[in-house]
RNA sequence: GCGCCUGUAGCUCAGUUGGAUAGAGCGCAACCCUCCGAAGGUUGAGGCCGCAGAUUCGAAUUCUGUCAGGCGCGCCA
């Protein structure tokens, strides 16, 4: 039972003696700022003196008698009625040997018994991946650690648009830069794509088959667009996977549209009486639920809107068991979620079966001014390049250190000429350091009781590391990566503090350097633990 | 006009379910390696937490209004 789980239970204990009935989560257990202020607070009599019906300082008066434990060495009541419970150093110092036996599962939680299907990126397979891609890629496979780590079971799942007008346009990009490469150059919409990587594309597909794609017909047609789809899709796979970014399962538009199961849905639906005709076009009536706007899922020329494959996508993905669903979605698609949770509840789902997680746009900075994106005409910050230039580790942390909700500044060129000063380095020096320490003590046996350790440095540490499961914990339910980041800063801060205060290789003095060389230990395994879940490396030489 | 996101230090941003003196990085000023990694540590300057009300023991945090920026608003995806 960990030193906040103990309280808690005196807590609700003391409160069942004066006739209250509350429960351990009803109880919040703060971690005192200042060492003036112990080690834990609660502001349970403050909270609850209303409840009571007495003044919080008498409330706590009350209490305090009914608190006493053998992990609390006292208790002190202060300012307007906080508790403020003082560890005993041995309730402190037992999470070393409970990190160091537990190593990589530090922090994890038991299995929850939930599927939860990820999704994230599903960007078309119609060119490489920009900033944007790859700010959703880091958000949302950081997200996909912790709740695996919280103990859900996790799929991580891409959508792969391969149907519909954007396919159409590549096709015929390609097919354009084709004819180019044997002097017919065919005209080029500002609509299609005008990147140069169709033109490498074009170059491969003249050395493989020659001349045989030059006549229009459904055959090339077609050839272009899968040959589009194929070689793009392949390209985006092998950046994300150099980004540690691996799929459990690629879903396909096509595969969506086989065997008239679109066609099937739609008539679903329309006898389920939520479907009507205007202007030529079939709407959705989302309004029914949760939206605003009826949405058109028919265009008037017959095709489908993206809305309606999208629809039976999700129906897909709840047909396979998943208890909840979690969309990874660019900022600007926030018009979405309320007519997909209508159609989920249209099928008698839980509008909360759907979540999704907007993350907002990546302004980039190079020499002081904007730089504008643009798939389309090649002039944008690809998601490779990026990579290159900046380095996993760093674009990763960088890219989930603040809230996805923020918009993000991104200073190019900070990040390319002093990458030394990125935050991550901060974080990997001083797990770097652990290591070092270690390997130069490896012959001194660690004291996990930690019995020596009862500096002010050293106690901070302590209660920093058995913080972690909770942030774990917190960072699932709120689906925010950066709690994790800025847990990994503050552990950081408390390492190099007590590096700086305290010496730990001392051959004079075993016993504390045994003490202080399981401390690290535990450092050491908390910095891992969490920077993998980040996806970042941990390293043990910089 | 309606909806969503965001306004906190010079800049970029944290700030847990409302708690004790609002924090970090960068930048600025000054210190600290004969000693385990100085990609580090210590100290300082810098704040009407957009503005105005409301709720209560207590508000950066909740509610209302308002101003500013970003994004979106039925046959694009």
């Amino acid at each position: 039972m960990s030193n906040e789980e103990i309280i808690k239970k005196k807590l609700v204990e003391a409160f069942a003696c004066l006739d209250i009935a509350l429960k351990e989560e009803d109880i919040v257990i703060e971690r005192s700022k200042d060492a003036a202020h112990g080690d834990y607070a609660s502001n349970a009599a403050m909270k609850f003196s209303r409840l009571a019906g007495m003044a919080p300082r008498a409330l706590a008066e009350k209490l305090l008698p009914q608190l006493a434990d053998e992990s609390i060495e006292k208790i002190e009541i202060a300012g307007p009625g906080f508790l403020n419970f003082f560890m005993k150093q041995a309730s402190l110092a037992s999470i070393i040997a409970k990190v160091i036996g537990e190593g990589e599962n530090y922090g994890k939680c038991p299995s929850k018994g939930k599927k939860v299907n990820v999704e994230y990126v599903s960007a078309n397979p119609t060119g490489d991946l920009h900033l944007g891609h790859t700010r959703c890629a880091a958000v949302g496979d950081s997200i996909a650690n912790i709740l695996s780590f919280a103990g859900y079971d996790v799929t991580r799942e891409y959508y792969v648009n391969d149907c519909g007008n954007q396919v159409e346009h590549l096709g015929h990009s390609i097919r354009a830069r084709y004819h180019e490469l044997f002097g017919e150059p065919l005209d080029l919409a500002d609509d299609d794509y005008h990147g140069e990587d169709l033109i490498q594309i074009a170059k491969s597909i003249k050395e493989k088959y020659g001349d045989k794609y030059l006549k229009d017909s459904e055959e090339s047609h077609d050839f272009f667009i899968r040959y589009g789809i194929d070689t793009e899709l392949g390209k985006i796979k092998k950046d994300l996977d150099a980004f540690r970014v691996r799929f459990d399962v690629f879903s396909y538009e096509s595969d969506i549209r086989k065997g008239g199961k679109v066609e099937k849905t739609l008539e679903w639906l329309r006898e389920k009486g939520y479907v009507y005709v205007q202007d030529g076009a079939t709407f959705l009536k989302t309004t029914a639920f949760l939206d605003d706007k009826d949405r058109p899922i028919v265009k008037s020329d017959g095709a489908y809107t993206y809305f309606m494959p999208d629809i039976c996508y999700h129906y897909d993905k709840m047909s396979r068991g998943f208890d909840n669903l979690l969309d990874i979605l660019g900022a600007d698609h926030h018009g979405y979620i309320n007519r997909m949770k209508s159609a989920l509840m249209m099928k008698g789902y839980s509008k909360d079966v759907l979540e999704a997680e907007f993350v907002q746009v990546v302004r980039v900075y190079r020499d002081g001014v904007e730089v504008k994106m643009s798939k389309r005409t090649g002039k944008a910050i690809a998601h490779r390049d990026l990579v290159a230039d900046v380095g996993v580790d760093a674009v990763r942390y960088f890219f989930v250190e603040r809230s996805q909700s923020s918009h993000l500044d991104f200073n190019y060129n900070l990040a390319m000429e002093q990458s030394s000063n990125n935050p991550v380095y901060y974080a990997q020096y001083a797990h770097a350091r652990c290591a070092s320490i270690l390997s130069l003590a490896s012959d001194i046996d660690m004291d996990t009781s930690g019995s020596m350790l009862g500096s002010e440095p050293e106690k901070r540490l302590m209660k920093h590391i058995a913080d972690f499961p909770v942030v774990v914990e917190a960072a699932a339910k709120s689906k925010e990566p950066s709690r994790i980041a800025g847990y990994i800063h503050s552990l950081a801060e408390r390492f190099h503090e007590f590096y700086a205060a305290c010496r730990v290789i001392d051959r004079e003095n075993i016993p504390l350097t045994s003490s202080r060389l399981a401390l690290i230990k535990a450092v050491e395994i908390t910095m891992r633990n969490a920077l993998n879940l980040l996806g970042v490396s941990a390293p043990e030489k910089m």
